[in-house]
DNA sequence: TATCACAACTTGTATATACAAGTTAATATA
DNA sequence: TATATTAACTTGTATATACAAGTTGTGATA
C-alpha cells in the first residue's frame, strides 16, 4: 500500500473492485453496488466510477446490463490467451499446484523462444525459471519464464511455489504486464514433455509462446507453455 | 450505411477510425489526428473522441502515449483468441483464401462442439458451414460453423467464398460479435484432417472450439477450427 | 551551429451537469 | 388478488470545463 496514493483514484476503485472479485467478496452473478452508490462510498464523480468498471467490463470480470447493474462474471478464465492474466488466475488456486522444477537462476539468454531481442536486453542476461503446473494432481502445464535481470532484486531468492509470476511482479517491483504477443502451435511430446507428463511419444503438445509487455518501459518477459490438453485444454472467454 | 444515423456519435467516430485503419489508410506507426482535431472535424467533445479512442485501444487497434498521439498499431492479429476478430482479419485477407468446402445448408444440431445449448435454439435448427482456409496455398484452417435459423434471410444463398463471415453477419443482420467463450486443445490429425492438410496419421492438430455471444439478445453461433500449425502457428497480440 | 528555455501542442485525469433508455419496485385501481 | 401505471432506481451517452503531465517545435542566446 506503499504507493497506493499516487494512482488515481479510478485506478484505485478498479484495483479494489478486482480484488473483491477475485478474493471471492463478490461471485458470479452478484450485482455491484451502483454507479452512484460507489461515486458516494469512494468519494469521485460518476466518469471516475465509470472509468473503473469499464476495465472490469474490458478484462472480463464483469458485465453490465443497462438499468439493471453490473453484474459480476466471476475471475475471467483461461491461461493469458484471453486476458492479462497468468496461469494462476487462469485456473484457479484451489485447483492449482505449482511446482518449481528449475528455481529461477541467471543466465545468458537462448533465444526468447523465437521473438527477436533488444542488445540491452542481451547484455543483462535473465532470470531463467521452469515450472510444472499440476491439477488434481495432474501434470497439465510445463513451462520456462525468462525474465531480463533489470533491476530486480532478490528475484531468485523469492518463493514462486504456488504463487502467480505476475503477482510477484505486480507487487515487489510494480511492474505489471500490460499486454503482449503470443504464439499458438501443436507439437507432439518430447522427451522433457513425456517424463513431465508421463505420455506416449508422438502424443499431441500444445506448445504457447508469449512476449510480455509491462508498464516498466523497455522491460519484457518471455515464456514458453506446453500443454497437456487431454483432460484440461484452455478455456477462456473473450 | 441505414442506420448509421441511429447510432452514438461516439460508435460512429469509433467505426470510421477502425474503417480507416483496416482498409489501410493508417498504416502501422502512423499517428491519428489528436483529440483536439477529431473535436473539431466530428463536431463532438473530447470526452466523446476518447471513448471511441479508448474501444480502438482495448481492441488492439491503436496505441496511446501521453504527450505523443495515438499511434496505429495496425490491425490485431491473430484468430479470434485474442480479440474479437475473425480468422480473416487475423491472417489479412491478401494472404488468405477461404474454400467452402460445404456451402451453408440447414439442419438440426449436432452438439455444439461440447457448448451446451438453450431449448429454443435446438428447437430452430442451425446452418452448417465448413470452410478450409488456405494461406499461400497450403491449407491451414478448416473449421465448422454453425448459425442458429434465427431471421437471417437469403442466408444460405449468401457468398461466403472469401469473406468473413463476422462482417456478413455485421453488415447484413446488424449482428456483433461482443464476446464469447472458447477451448484450445491439441490433437492428432483425423482422416478428415489428413486429407484436408495433406498430413500423415499422428500429425499434430490444434483445435478451437467457440462460442460467439452477439449483440443480438440470445443469439450465439459455434465454432470449431482445426489447425495445421507446422508452417502457420496463431499469432496475436493481447 | 548548438543549446536552452519556453510555448504550444499532445494525452491523462477529474468534476459537474443533463438527458436517454432499461429495469424494478411501489402504489392505485378494478 | 391481479393488473396497470408511475416513481425510483439503474446504466448509456454527451457536453462543458479545468488542470496535470509528457512531447515537440520555435525562438533566443552563446
Amino acid at each position: 500500500m506503499t504507493n497506493k496514493k499516487s494512482l488515481p483514484p479510478y485506478k484505485i476503485l478498479y484495483e479494489q473492485l478486482r480484488r473483491h472479485i477475485t478474493d471471492g467478496l463478490y461471485e458470479k452473478g452478484d450485482i455491484l453496488p451502483s454507479e452512484n452508490e460507489l461515486c458516494t462510498t469512494h468519494n469521485v464523480t460518476r466518469p471516475t466510477v465509470r472509468k473503473a468498471l469499464d476495465r472490469l467490463v474490458h478484462e472480463g470480470y464483469i458485465r453490465k446490463k443497462q438499468g439493471k447493474g453490473s453484474i459480476v462474471q466471476g475471475q475471467p478464465q483461461g491461461v493469458g490467451i484471453l486476458s492479462l492474466s497468468g496461469t494462476t488466475s487462469a485456473i484457479g488456486k484451489e485447483n492449482l499446484e505449482t511446482k518449481i522444477i528449475i528455481k529461477p537462476y541467471l543466465t545468458t539468454w537462448e533465444d526468447a523462444f523465437g521473438f527477436p531481442l533488444l542488445s540491452y536486453e542481451k547484455e543483462v542476461g535473465c532470470y531463467r525459471i521452469e515450472r510444472l503446473r499440476i491439477i488434481n494432481k495432474q501434470p497439465v502445464f510445463y513451462d520456462i519464464t525468462m525474465v531480463p535481470n533489470i533491476n530486480l532484486p532478490r528475484f531468485s531468492t523469492r518463493n514462486f511455489e504456488n504463487r502467480s509470476l505476475f503477482e510477484i511482479m505486480r507487487t515487489n517491483y510494480q511492474i505489471e504486464v500490460i499486454g503482449g504477443e503470443q504464439k499458438l502451435m501443436a507439437i507432439t511430446a518430447n522427451e522433457a514433455m513425456q517424463q513431465y507428463f508421463n505420455v506416449k511419444p508422438g502424443h499431441p503438445i500444445l506448445r504457447l509462446d508469449r512476449k510480455m509487455e509491462t508498464t516498466k518501459e523497455g522491460f519484457f518477459f518471455y515464456s514458453q507453455v506446453f500443454c497437456n490438453t487431454t483432460d484440461y485444454g484452455l478455456y477462456g472467454t473473450f
